[in-house]
DNA sequence: GTAAAACCTGACGTTCACGTGAGGGAAAAG
DNA sequence: CTTTTCCCTCACGTGAACGTCAGGTTTTAC
């Protein structure tokens, strides 16, 4: 497939692909004319690195797992790369809790019919 | 205090806290001279901002929410905007989980003595 | 009173993951 | 064969959260 067939299929951009492809973390075929043909699985692999920056990681970084990844490399250097990321992604979840907490407890006292309502509240909720 | 003892107790840079006083996310009183001052509360302020920031919030959006979290805002507008953050942290934290699971099945292969090993592992790790 | 810290206001630089044309070929459709 | 449609390579623009340097003032220490 060419590259608007694979970003319509990825839920990405044409541009996106391109960017991925220039850090090395995509590769593709090219046509006589210089046009990129990908293999069906290039649309899982992006799937992929989007999953990775999602989680907050940078091309950089990535391109160091994609190895793993692969199964292409499997060194004492790369494993401790893995669980360093991991445990990276785990101190974010923590940080995310925290905030979902704090902004649980915001909720629940802008919930409450106690405390300082501004009274907007059982005015304009029925308006 | 001053904004470096701030900057040093909150842990961030000077920079940032001129920088969340010009977002508007925190005020200073100020000397006759023109320099900050600030009350010890303004250390959680800080801690609270940059806990925000980590949940992926812009300065934009933690504008609009501090003064709920102050309880000085609570409109239905302001609480279903509370709720949409949560939620959109809860999406985050959906996400992150799913990478880490992937990458924990990456480390579970790799460490496990099955499939492609490079044989770096059992030959270095002593060494 | 003077020198060293610490602070002030601009204002430009940086990084990242792309967005967005410009100008020009390649490929599928008629 | 021509017309779309898609694709190509530069290459500059963007937004966010600061970093950093310049040039000057205020506070603190001796």
């Amino acid at each position: 497939m060419r590259i608007g067939e694979l970003a319509t299929k990825a839920g990405v951009s044409v541009r996106a692909l391109r960017y991925y492809e220039e850090q090395g973390l995509l590769t593709a075929a090219r046509s006589s004319g210089g046009q990129r043909h990908y293999l069906d699985d290039a649309v899982d692999r992006v799937y992929l690195i989007q999953m990775l920056y999602a989680a907050g990681l940078s091309s950089r970084t990535i391109l160091d797992l994609l190895p793993c990844v692969d199964a292409k490399v499997n060194t004492p250097q790369s494993r401790a790369m893995l669980r360093a990321e991991r445990d990276r992604i785990d101190r974010q979840i923590t940080q995310l809790r925290q905030a979902r907490k704090r902004l649980d407890e915001v909720i629940a006292l802008s919930e409450s019919p106690a405390s300082g309502c501004t009274r907007a509240d059982t005015d304009a909720a029925v308006a």
